[in-house]
DNA sequence: CTGAATCCGCGGGGATACTG
DNA sequence: CAGTATCCCCGCGGATTCAG
């Protein structure tokens, strides 16, 4: 029998530890710098791809499809094409890609709420 | 004068977008798979090298190392050495680690809350 | 045991060109 | 405008070795 302290200790994300878990995968997908600024940048809002692109600062044309294809196929984002010339994609997120969006809010708010910390920890290292 | 609604609608990671950022860069050392395996292992405990090493599945000497040292620079995680023989070094969080862990406490909630969902758009996407 | 340094292969990722 | 394909190079990251 396992008690309800013992399961509170096990860590949340117990099975990330595992290299080969789907988990582990998904979150290898999502823990990258530009899934998770794309993320961030759709927000509530629906983007084009050029929009997106223009959003989010210095990432490449081939980047960017990339972890947009990445986010469609793990259902974060929505990809609705209009068969229009010149052709007009939007990408929105999905419920989970807004659950997500929560927490990548809290990583930029930590980002904000630490920078001063952090460079001041920054400048004794280097010294 | 910028009043509270205004401030309130600006995103939480306005700067990130800025390519050349401090915040940016910050964000990009710790949004990165590896840092981020390391400061959940980390947790509440303190762990030497070798046993973070065993924690954290799948990473290699000079990835932990290299990540541990900008962690370390960052002042994400304090770094104790005992001058014995053969050496101890120490890793714990320091607070803003600890800060940092709940946000990725959060995606890890997030995975395990959504791994049958996105498992099932995977093989949408994949037909 | 921890960590720095070196070597090196493979793939991430940029630039460009081409299709619809 | 959006996406795919191709080329190509730099640097990530693994393996190994040496030092403290």
């Amino acid at each position: 029998m396992v008690t309800k302290r013992e399961l509170k200790a096990l860590p949340e994300g117990a099975d990330l530890r595992r290299a080969d878990s789907l988990a582990r995968e998904v979150f290898s997908d999502v823990a990258n710098k530009w899934a998770l600024l794309i993320i961030e940048a759709l927000g509530e809002r629906t983007l084009r791809f050029s929009e997106l692109r223009k959003e989010v600062e210095g990432v490449s044309h081939k980047m960017l499809t990339q972890n947009l294809r990445t986010l469609e196929r793990d259902g974060l984002v929505d990809r609705k094409v209009y068969p229009t010339v010149p052709p007009r994609v939007e990408y929105t997120l999905t419920e989970p890609g807004r659950a997500l969006r929560a927490t990548v809010d809290a990583m930029c708010g930590w980002t904000q709420q630490y920078l001063h910390h952090i460079e001041a920890a920054r400048n004794r290292f280097d010294a």
